[in-house]
DNA sequence: GTCAACAAAAATATCGATATTTTATTTCTC
DNA sequence: GAGAAATAAAATATCGATATTTTTGTTGAC
């Protein structure tokens, strides 16, 4: 009898009750491929697998403690969602990044969570007031706790995840959730690796208060305009950090050389 | 010595001489695995997998002559293109289709196509005009000859795409071509499906013509006015067909039970 | 010393076999 | 006969081994 034989190939671990606290929940986790996707899918946005790093298979395994095959199979989804590339018969690679990149993603989420946003303040009942209040004042009270430790980040990090996708979530286009969902995460590696400090300025409070109070007002001129400024400012911090960054590292292979 | 020790994993077949003349060239093909993503995506937006199919392993393994390895690899690519979906330990399916997604899809790609043209325009530099020019002619050259073989429906699936491609080329939004190619695709798997004969009608001719003089004159406005038009027929006669389509699947169930 | 040709090592892509889960079928009970 | 429980069949997900390619390292020629 194998190992697996007793609890079959997906075992429980202590890791997974953690996937409901820091839930940005998806379902359960049906196939071990499933969640060495969620893992790397993490660890590229957070960082730890660093942007250009070559992703060997070996390297994974044991990292993860899972085999080759949901590994491969996690890569290739990945190298859809443009997260990692595929380079033929020459392995993956963590997708590069670049301020051109950074502010080309800016923009594009710009695009389409203002899109997002003027259909759902549309559309919004009471129940998606309800919903986007709740959000709100979780995402307020932490940011009123000035202090930001590392595990408050991640924390700040999923309350404005949970606050944005709020606004918008009585927008009846699949399809436009679905890619803003998709350039919010491409964004958030860019504010995760420049770790923008100004996260939790006064400022980005204020406009959060500001999109709050103008999608129950059912203005949506108002809010699509803070949205613009709001999203707009933090590609701004995000490419002045990533620049320096560049700077930085182009110095660094200088002086190796 | 095994089968494959001869000429490598891929060794060539005469459909690949076929890449280069039905083009959307993308570079040559270095392993299996994207052998069978490129086969199972033609497959599956011609609509020779039907929407809700369930993909099985063998069925694939046999209809393609390949491993199961590769297969299920290019399964995994497709599901974040959201061409296949995943579906736990339950294998997978061609996405289904609806009326619904249909619209969506429609005024996603709509969304993406403008906004790209209407960059695309105020960069084109010559270069760009001269390529804007080559599509166009050789498009409106097919679509003289109104007679429309099952062959030319293909040809002309290629052309069109092309040709409003190259409306975009200019445009410097890595991301924005990203998607909007994505949502092009995805239109034209609806496309297909209703086999949409009013395909090469007057309308849609002229239309072509007054984006590719508009696009040259620089008017980007004009230009917007009649994709978002040209579009927007295009689901609307997408939306038409499919929901006769799905009234006559409807019946059909009915008379079957 | 540099470059090319060659050999050794590492890493990838693929295959075939196995364990596990799901689905279909049969059997039993009422 | 209908429905539940047990069983058999089919299909999936995963593993371990193998073939192949790429990369690295070495040697020899100039």
């Amino acid at each position: 009898m194998s190992k697996a034989a007793r609890a079959g190939y997906l075992r429980e671990t202590s890791a997974m009750s953690e996937i409901l606290v820091n839930m940005r929940y998806d379902g359960p986790e049906r196939t071990i491929a499933e969640r060495a996707y969620r893992l790397l899918r993490e660890d590229i946005i957070s960082g730890a697998l660093a942007p250009g790093l070559k992703l060997k298979i070996e390297m994974l395994r044991t990292r993860y403690g899972l085999g080759a095959a949901p590994i491969r199979e996690a890569l290739a989804r990945l190298s859809s969602d443009h997260l990692v590339k595929l380079e033929g018969q020459r392995g993956c690679e963590v997708v590069p990044m670049s301020v051109a990149d950074a502010r080309d993603i800016g923009n594009m989420r710009k695009l389409l969570e203002v899109e997002a946003l003027r259909i759902s303040i549309g559309n919004g009942d009471e129940e998606w007031e309800n919903a986007l209040a709740a959000a709100f004042h979780r995402l307020e009270r932490l940011e009123r706790t000035i202090d930001q430790g590392i595990d408050d980040l991640a924390e700040w990090e999923t309350l404005n995840h949970q606050f944005h996708k709020a606004l918008v979530a009585a927008c009846d286009s699949a399809w436009l959730l679905r890619m803003r969902q998709l350039m919010f995460d491409q964004h958030e590696r860019y504010r995760r690796l420049s770790r923008v400090k100004t996260v939790a300025t006064r400022d980005i409070s204020l406009e959060h208060r500001a999109l709050f109070e103008a999608a129950l007002d059912r203005d949506a001129e108002k809010a699509v305009t803070v949205m613009e400024t709001h999203i707009g400012r933090t590609t701004d911090a995000v490419v002045h950090t990533f620049a320096r960054h560049e700077l930085a590292e182009e110095a660094l292979r200088h002086k190796e050389a």
